[in-house]
DNA sequence: TCATTCACG
DNA sequence: ACGTACGTGAATGAG
């Protein structure tokens, strides 16, 4: 016998918020409602085993009631942002749970569930409806019962046409009327006037109906009399709008309320994730599907087999069967990480491979099996692992699956993505944290080998558990293709790239480094000279004292700690002093000496005379790359003096060039495309100046009548929409008043209302689903989009206008990496890609590939993905990365 | 370890 | 009224 139950999602969720206490999870998103909800949910799966279960959510602002009646639901509070924030998390759960969902645009979730109790009604269906309101009770029937749902969300009162026959002595049909006659505050609905419960049942059980107590008004008498035919009306119409609507044209059938018990691969997961951790123990949910023994047993007995040379052999003969491997090192920089150990899993067998070991004549067919591209690996960091094992002379290839990787897409702002945090977050059976078990800093310790061995073991079955659980999650956002096809085969190049490295040439930079140090020495005295004290002039406190208490300059600008003294606030008070330019320029100049001339000499390695960067593929919460050790994305170019140290980088073959290409104006082509705003696109179809262009349709001039000062601002306002514009930003930029920035804004999105049709459009999806995504179904959170702070509300929303566009272009780029990486093979080039820097690729090319190359790359490039606006990229070359320019 | 500053896209 | 432009990493001083 098929049991449904049908839940008002927005009612429960409403009376969830306000009936339990606050509760926040980590990240500070609030949860309390949608506990509540869980809870009570849970609650009814427990009593009633239901065979088909559905949520329903009211959908879409305006509803066919309005139409009637313009001020329905007018005069409700607006939902508190704490509680609407909360709706998309709801929703995640539900899924995850594995219990249907129905909303249905222009009608509320009464209407949908009152057309399915009707249609159950008719083929005799058993059916209850979970609900907080008394309307719900116009529903009641013989296949209907009514659970109304008290105290908060902790008392449940069942209500079947007897039980409302004994409570009201009315029909649930009559429920309508005694609405019609009462009203309600909460939706606005007027009813008459002075008409309370108690009125109403009297004049239902005398008349019947509304429209009887209408009709025979001349039976009342006094005050009643006059009440009831000054409000005829609105009691007629007020009984129309509480008349649930059963007609609803729904797509979905029973077939799609089928509710199987709690799906048991992501019900607990999704619990996790929302840390509900009380329910998950309540349920006894397993996520990893071995039984609940794990839970109970966190430090469960695991064997390890410790492998010295002898038992190499052992080991040889079952490498077929091993599904995942951890290799153990230390360091933050992968390229010089110390290698601890091996350890290596089989479905039922655990191996710890001491580094020592691995090295041995005797591990060959083990570094064999390390080294083949064919043999997949699954593990966690493999990008790390492929860069520290290929200094210690063992190859590395076969990523298959990397669990960093995935929780990274899975969610990008999440700041712990380390394995055991991970662990934590899927629920999964206890993982010490890395730091815990060898300490940090200076305290690291590798521990004895039992405990160091049984870590790395359950390191290998964490990843093993999490496997499966994210490649679910992964296909449920539409990601596989993402992770599988971009970026599990980016990080293989990104390594190749970072093994490779750039050529410096040390002569030059150090001659630079003379350069820059004898301006600084000049600077340094005259400073002092002027201030007439010696100071330390790298520390703002000790400058600011100078400025400020000594010299007597105004204060522009104030930091948390003190005056600041940045370069925005220097140029400001340059007209007062002449010691302002000058620290201005040795400001420049120590950072140049600091970071890029000595912090580039210490990162040349003594091995190959290059430097070796470090690509970091799960930072920046766009998509983007990330550059360290050193950070090659951060090489000067603006100013002429920084860029001079472009000429350090040069080709590591003689005869070689260095040749760069970067796309133009990637992320307004991006924006053009994914807006579809047509003088957008038509501006680059014509491959026109995109901020002469905006200058022209802004100030609604002709090409010859744009000058410098409106092309500036045009610029100006084509990278605050890219940033998600707001008028402040603009003002600061453009030193105008927010006013003017504001007009400027309203001027453009006049022009591009394509564009302001996306930002309002994609904000309003972020509110919605609580994240927003890339065109390659890249996703990222935003749970401060429905913050009730005007900064955490205001900075998610810019957020959502901006991540699509960097991590769109982020996206393409990674797509050009790895179609340029297949045509190197293909074409089989001895050109090399050395680095990324978000919108540039360079390469060194020897002398007969650079023709080739000059056509290839910017080819590769411009195709990396078909949109409805050309991708352009331009390509240059030279003797060294300043001369491709 | 945090705050400030500044280099890049 | 609110007071930030989006995304990073490195060097430095100071608590």
């Amino acid at each position: 016998m098929d049991k449904l139950i049908l839940i008002d999602g927005n009612n429960i969720i409403y009376r969830a918020f306000f009936a339990m206490p606050p509760l926040t999870n980590a990240s500070g998103q609030q949860t309390n409602a949608v506990y509540g909800f869980t809870t009570m949910l849970l609650r009814l799966i427990e009593e009633h085993k239901p065979t088909h279960m559905m949520v329903a959510f009211d959908a879409g602002k305006e509803t066919f009631r309005h139409a009637d009646y313009q001020d329905y639901k007018g005069g409700r509070q607006k939902t508190p942002p704490e509680l609407s924030g909360q709706f998309p998390l709801l929703k995640e759960l539900l899924k995850g749970l594995g219990v249907s969902q129905f909303e249905i645009g222009g009608y509320e979730a009464d209407d949908i569930i009152g057309t399915i109790t009707r249609q159950a009604d008719e083929a005799g269906r058993k059916v209850m409806v979970v609900s907080g309101d008394k309307d719900m009770l116009q529903l009641a029937s013989e296949n209907t019962t009514i659970a109304m749902v008290r105290k908060g969300v902790t008392e449940i009162e069942y209500y079947g046409p007897e039980q409302i026959k004994e409570r009201y002595d009315l029909t649930p049909e009559q429920i309508i009327d005694l609405k019609g006659l009462m009203g309600d505050a909460s939706d606005n609905i007027p009813g008459v006037p002075g008409v309370g419960e108690k009125t109403a049942l009297k004049l239902l059980h005398e008349f019947g109906s509304v429209e009887e107590v209408v009709a025979r008004s001349g039976e009342l008498k006094g005050k009643m009399k006059e009440k009831i035919e000054e409000h005829a009306d609105s009691a007629i119409l007020s009984k129309k709008l509480a008349t649930i609507f059963r007609e609803v044209p729904l797509e979905q059938t029973l077939d799609d309320m089928v509710f199987n018990g709690l799906n048991e691969e992501t019900a607990g997961p999704a619990l996790a994730k929302l840390e509900f951790k009380s329910l998950i123990e309540r349920l006894d949910l397993r996520t990893s599907g071995g039984g609940s023994e794990a839970e109970s047993e966190p430090q469960a007995q695991i064997d390890v087999t410790i492998v010295d040379e002898g038992k190499l052999a052992e080991l040889a003969g079952v490498l077929e069967q091993v599904s995942i491997l951890h290799v153990e090192t230390h360091g933050d920089n992968p390229h010089h990480a110390e290698v601890i150990g091996v350890a290596l899993a089989t479905e039922d067998r655990q191996f710890y491979i001491p580094f020592d070991v691995l090295k041995s004549e005797a591990a060959e067919p083990i570094r064999t099996w390390l080294a083949s591209s064919d043999i997949p690996k699954r593990g966690y960091d493999l990008h790390r692992i492929d860069l520290a094992l290929h200094w210690q002379d063992i190859p590395f290839a076969g990523a298959a699956f990397d669990v960093h990787l995935a929780g990274y897409l899975l969610d990008p702002t999440e700041a712990n993505q380390s394995l055991s945090g991970l662990a934590a977050k899927y629920g999964l059976s206890y993982l010490q944290a890395d730091e815990d078990v060898f300490g940090k800093g200076a305290k690291y310790k590798v521990p004895d080998t039992d405990k160091l061995s049984e870590h790395m073991a359950r390191k290998c079955l964490a990843a093993a558990q999490l496997i499966p659980l994210q490649e679910k999650e992964l296909a449920d956002n539409e990601m596989l293709p993402l992770f599988y096809d971009l970026e599990m085969p980016l990080s293989r190049i990104l390594a190749d790239m970072e093994k490779q490295g750039i050529a410096v040439n040390v002569e030059d930079l150090k001659e630079l480094g003379r350069e820059f140090e004898a301006q600084i020495e000049r600077l340094v005295q005259e400073i002092y000279e002027i201030a007439g004290t010696e100071f330390n002039l790298n520390s703002p406190k000790q400058l600011g004292e100078i400025l400020f208490v000594k010299l007597q300059l105004p204060v522009i600008k104030k930091t948390k700690t003190g005056y600041s003294t940045d370069a925005e606030v220097l140029e400001k008070l340059a007209p007062y002093h002449d010691i302002v330019r000058l620290i201005l320029q040795y400001r420049t100049l120590a950072k140049l000496q600091s970071t890029y001339v000595e912090g580039l000499l210490k990162e040349i390695s003594g091995k190959t005379g290059k430097v070796h960067t470090y690509y970091r593929q799960t930072i920046a919460a766009t998509g983007r790359l990330s550059s360290q050790y050193p950070n090659l994305q951060n090489i000067p170019i603006r100013l002429e003096e920084g860029r001079k140290l472009r000429k350090v980088f040069v080709p590591s073959e003689p005869g070689w060039s260095i040749l760069a290409a970067d796309y133009s104006q990637i992320e307004l082509r991006v924006l053009a495309h994914i807006s579809d705003d047509e003088r957008l696109k038509e501006a680059f179809l014509h491959d026109m100046d995109i901020h002469t262009k905006t200058a022209m349709d802004v100030f609604g001039v002709g090409v010859d009548e744009v000058d410098a000062n409106m092309r500036r601002s045009a610029k100006a306002v084509n990278f605050g929409i890219v940033y998600g514009i707001s008028d402040y930003g603009l003002s600061q930029n453009l030193n105008i008043t927010r006013k003017e920035a504001a007009a400027f804004i309203d001027q453009y999105f006049e022009v591009f209302q394509g564009v302001r049709r996306y930002m309002d459009e994609i904000v309003k999806e972020a509110k919605q689903n609580g994240y927003v995504k890339t065109l390659l179904e890249r996703r990222r959170y935003l749970p401060e989009i429905n913050a009730s702070n005007f900064n955490l509300r205001s900075f998610a929303e810019r957020t959502a206008m901006n991540t699509p566009i960097q991590g769109t272009a982020a996206d393409i780029i990674k797509l050009a990496m790895v179609h340029m990486d297949a045509a190197l093979q293909e074409r089989k080039l001895k050109s090399r890609m050395l680095l990324q820097v978000h919108d540039e690729l360079v390469f060194e090319v020897p002398e007969d590939e650079l023709e080739i190359m000059k056509e290839l790359v910017p080819e590769v490039m411009s195709h990396a993905l078909a949109l409805s606006v050309p991708l352009k990229s331009e390509v240059s070359y030279g003797t060294n990365w300043y001369e491709a320019k």
